[in-house]
DNA sequence: CCTTACTGTTTATCCACTAAACTAATTAGT
DNA sequence: ACTAATTAGTTTAGTGGATAAACAGTAAGG
């Protein structure tokens, strides 16, 4: 139990928070806060302020102690921000009844996590690299494999799917989320109208982006990409699903 | 020229940085640097050390200037990092003869992006949030649009089919690429060792994950993933273009 | 009671970004 | 050519954030 391989290196002390229930002290006096609270007041102030609003005095302050304080319940600010991504996504939901294909089950959990994006836009920044997971994170895509189960694709393949399912909502929420004043957070519609005052002296050179920006702002714009992404790789599924037995080293060039 | 509306907020003075030409003063001694030097040290350290390691004292330090004289040169750290992007991804490749198909020139895209998030890993990181864009990255697009031109979806179709096709490759790289050391980097290998020692003890609570993680290291995995999303989207394109005029309001749920 | 372990604070570094004042160089305009 | 304006790079200094180390006070365990 002590011995752990240090497969996750850099990481192994978010391994050792996310995974290892708290060893309960005993002598001393007890601790007025937790490592719960500090995530929680972490997660709110990302919420409301962006990420970079959290630092270690920023969170402290919220309970009047100071920054030091949290060193006693957290090993650092990394360890934090990889807790604050795990308790942030949360558990995933139900995705449906026996009864249901996997096309509603998996598109549930698209969309639910379409949702999630939306409720922790600044889980998009901290989210940018291979990481340490928790038990929230990987039960998601516990979910996501599971409503695969019932097809005929090979464990790599539902990997695949599904890696490339949270890819497609994880990007195009990227663009549809609105970060907290500051921070360069622009809409889409922004970006648009102020993308297209800098080609417009520019026509030869960006002739199609031009035009593609000229058309009318498009209302429902962010759900159309979510939904032809998803889409597209729920066919994509359903055409592996229908082939034969046949190893899937296709890939046209 | 002047009166610019403040479209980009936050980062107008990138605007500049990236679109205008400098205006080339006259008095006064000869600058010793150029916005390009500096732009090209930065992204070697990048590429070599990571984007945590561009720091404007390492970057003023490969010329044996003092920090403060990189401000000469550009106004701050995040425009720095907006110029390293843009001139990081280049220009797009040819993506072939006229008589190539849609399909061939949007996959060559596809392929040339994701070598680029190879070639600069630390633009994954950069990248994470909607963005002003400079002059090649304009051009990666209007590569992707141009694609797709001869076929008969509406431009808002072409974009949705650019973005999701570009967030793909992303998001996939974001799995294969390593990170220089330190950092967190893990390899996708490191990852799912990791995580099956974590979960393998909880076989009740991650069934499928368990079973994915237990096949085989499968060689090819990040070229199926990727190979997997292209077509899935390529597919979804196909679809559209073969289906009648009816507008694109179908989304089953 | 007194030892031990633990909590929260104080103090102090280190590092990065950047504002402002300063020195030196160069050229425009006379 | 001389002078004033202008610019390049440096020096100095201030801010903010992460975190290490030493310290003081507190609550059990013996």
């Amino acid at each position: 139990m002590a011995g752990k391989k240090p497969v996750f290196g850099d990481q192994a002390r978010s391994v050792e928070l996310l995974w290892k229930e708290a060893p309960r002290a005993r002598r001393g006096p007890k601790p007025t806060l937790s490592v719960e609270r500090i995530v929680e007041a972490a997660i709110a102030i990302a919420d409301e302020h962006g990420l970079a609003a959290v630092s270690m005095e920023r969170v402290a302050s919220e309970f009047h102690f100071t920054t030091m304080a949290l060193y006693r319940y957290v090993p650092g600010k990394a360890e934090l921000v990889d807790l604050m991504i795990d308790w942030g996504v949360g558990l995933p939901p139900v995705l449906g009844d026996e009864g249901d294909s996997w096309r509603t089950k998996l598109e549930r959990w698209a969309r639910a996590l379409w949702s999630v994006f939306h409720r922790h836009p600044w889980a998009l920044e901290a989210t940018h690299r291979l990481r340490v997971m928790g038990p929230c994170e990987l039960a998601w895509l516990e979910a996501g494999l599971s409503a695969l189960a019932t097809t005929r694709l090979t464990p790599a393949e539902q990997r695949t799917a599904c890696v490339v399912l949270l890819g497609h909502v994880r990007n195009t929420a990227q663009f549809s989320v609105t970060l907290p004043r500051g921070h360069g957070g622009l809409t889409n519609e922004q970006w648009g109208t102020a993308t297209r005052a800098l080609i417009q002296d520019r026509a030869e050179d960006y002739p199609r982006l031009l035009a593609v920006l000229s058309a009318p702002p498009s209302e429902g714009a962010q759900e159309d990409t979510l939904t032809f992404g998803i889409r597209s790789v729920l066919d994509g599924i359903e055409a592996r699903e229908a082939r034969p037995k046949a190893p899937p080293r296709a890939g046209r060039r």
